[in-house]
RNA sequence: CGGGGUGUGGCGCAGUCGGCUAGCGCGCAGCGUUUGGGACGCUGAGGUCGGAGGUUCAAGUCCUCUCACCCCGACCA
């Protein structure tokens, strides 16, 4: 490709908010360009790279066991009712409907579809297993779209499902698809980590996710030093340990003028945090939650929300509490009703807490349970934190940032059973078919690239994924014979089946290397008179700082060598 | 949805105590000089200032409404 033909210019300038390197970095290369909120236009170079990493992506799943098929991305809304996914994506599916006023969303993702899919296809365990993927379109109408490709309302995504007739053939799925996403991170030229991972609204027991370690990730990975075990804090447990306490004392009030939180009732009380109870209130569904957990301790949303079970959930503002009865300040489980209260296990670590007492200016001391109050629920609901210890071996957590850039499931029978898909085993018995999902978002993994590889002049593209291989850069001067040869140089590496970009723009010598620089191409090609004089060429590579003169006649095999 | 912010040629920005033909840099077109890390000169094209309504002799600038986009939080590949 030439690149005065090239359809895409590079940008000398950004949007001082694009503030992801990603983002910044695509933009000034001319590869994307964004037509709405979280909605982008993928332009040549971008979509060579995504071709080359759809390419690399099918290859390991084909090789997996996988078979590719194609769903549509328009699907009737009651596919979704009758999963009760509708009400779990609420806002996030998009809908639309058609001149019979059907009702119908864009798809966000295709477990219900492959569900019905497998459903009337599948009778007997000779049928399965079952690895069946597609790469296609996927639409979500996000909250807040954010930082580029990172996260967006249209994007391709690679979506596969297995269907095994029991556990350990679905373990044998996962591990398999779980081999195949490694092999495939590793050939696009990224480095992730595998972490826990809450399953969120796609359900399921057990999850993973690849991890892209970088400052701008919107994830919160904790890993402990020791064990090395990772997980994603939405899900990662930390040891919260006995806190003491001795015999339980009769309970007692203490008058507490003045003070409201933790901190203020422990500094008047004279005890640390961790003797303390404190109350949260949340909103779940609309109905207000008494949240309880040890004084020193956080809340992890995302693990209430689990526990609860429910579709949406707040903090509550203080108007609500107020109005539900509840006194600020001196909020208590104790002697509380009418009101759902879920307590953090931390409540049982120790003996004769600090906690409200539903009184004004009061707090009560020598508060047990199960003694003093009861919860509905209770289990674990603390948010981890940096310098927690790690409850499997004692080491101490420490918290980076990540990219998801990919996750999978153990879903297990939850739409096999909704929907009716089972088969019959050897003796003639039904079973619902065991499933499992995983998916990697094609168009993150690809900023998630630029992330990870690049310098202060431009991308750093590895050499699988680059839109192209060789970049010929010729620096004109008038009366030489460099554009002689610099066309001669492109017709015959082009014939030898390399991908080549030629800048046969009249630029000046800054201008192209800095294109080149910025463009990421893995090799540069710079001929000028002053190579000519030695019969040769200037052969660079894009991650490295010097160069090497080639002879003219040796460049080809050179060339294929380094690449093939 | 809550909080903060921005909309002015293709891109990045200035102009907002109302006042004259709306500016600057980059890019773009033509001519000439340049050519190993974002060259220079001359000439030129390109904007109903996000949209609607209003106030005024006069609106990019003030008022009302509205739309879009960005950033921080609740969601996810």
């Amino acid at each position: 490709m030439r690149l005065t033909q090239l359809f895409g210019k590079t940008q000398r300038e950004i949007p001082a908010e694009a503030d992801t390197i990603s983002h910044q970095l695509l933009l000034k290369a001319g590869m994307i360009r964004q037509v709405a909120a979280g909605i982008y236009s993928y332009l040549p170079l971008a979509w060579r790279t995504l071709t080359r990493i759809e390419r690399i992506i099918r290859d390991e799943m084909d090789k997996a066991g996988g078979q590719e098929l194609r769903m549509p991305s328009i699907q009737p809304l009651e596919l979704w009712q009758e999963s009760g996914r509708d009400l779990i994506l609420g806002k996030t599916l998009f809908n639309l409907s058609d001149r019979r006023e059907h009702k119908f969303v864009l798809g966000p993702t295709h477990e219900e579809v492959i569900t019905e899919l497998v459903k009337h296809n599948v009778q007997s365990y000779r049928d399965l297993p079952l690895l069946l993927y597609q790469i296609q379109t996927k639409f979500r109408d996000e909250p807040r779209p954010r930082a580029g490709l990172i996260r967006v309302r249209e994007f391709t995504m690679k979506d596969l499902y297995s269907f095994d007739t029991d556990e350990e053939g679905l373990n044998r799925s996962y591990d398999r698809i779980l081999q195949a996403y490694q092999n495939l991170y590793e050939r696009c030229g990224l480095t992730t980590l595998l972490v826990e991972a809450d399953s969120g609204a796609i359900g399921g027991k057990e999850s993973h996710e690849f991890m892209v370690v970088t400052e701008s990730g919107e994830d919160e990975i904790v890993l402990c030093e020791d064990c090395q075990s990772m997980a994603n804090v939405e899900k990662a447990k930390s040891a919260k340990g006995e806190v003491g306490g001795g015999e339980p004392l009769p309970r007692e009030e203490v008058a507490t003028p003045g003070v409201a939180s933790i901190e203020e009732v422990a500094d008047f009380l004279k005890v640390p945090r961790n003797r303390t109870l404190k109350a949260v209130f949340y909103m779940a569904d609309s109905k207000l939650v008494f949240v309880v957990i040890r004084g020193d301790l956080e809340v992890n949303e995302v693990k209430l929300k689990n526990s609860l079970k429910c579709l949406e959930l707040r903090m509550a503002t203080q108007e609500e509490v107020i109005e539900a009865g509840i006194v600020p300040g001196a909020a208590s489980p104790v002697g509380i009703s009418g009101i759902k209260v879920v307590a953090d296990d931390s409540v049982t670590s120790g003996t004769n807490f600090i906690a409200g007492a539903n009184k004004p200016a009061t707090h009560l001391r020598n508060v047990n349970y199960p003694r003093d109050f009861k919860a509905e629920i209770i289990t674990d609901i603390t948010k981890a934190r940096a310098g927690d210890v790690c409850p499997q071996c004692e080491g101490t957590f420490t918290f980076s940032r990540g990219i998801e850039v990919g996750h999978i499931f153990k879903v297990g029978t939850f739409y096999s059973e909704k929907q009716g898909a089972f088969f019959i085993d050897r003796s003639g018995q039904s079973h619902p078919v065991v499933m499992g999902c995983y998916g990697i978002g094609v168009g993150r993994l690809m900023a998630a690239v630029v992330e990870q590889n690049h310098d202060d002049k431009g991308i750093i593209w590895p050499l699988s994924i680059a839109p192209y291989q060789v970049y010929i850069c010729p620096l004109y001067r008038e009366g030489s014979r460099v554009s002689e040869f610099a066309e001669k140089l492109y017709t015959d590496l082009t014939a030898a089946g390399l991908e080549v970009l030629f800048d046969d723009r009249a630029e000046s010598p800054g201008v192209k290397f800095n294109d080149a620089d910025l463009l990421g191409i893995p090799f540069r090609l710079t001929i000028s008179p002053r190579t000519l004089e030695n019969d040769s060429l200037e052969l660079k590579r894009r991650s490295e700082k010097e160069h090497e003169l080639v002879p003219l006649e040796e460049i080809t095999t050179r060339l294929h060598s380094l690449i093939l």
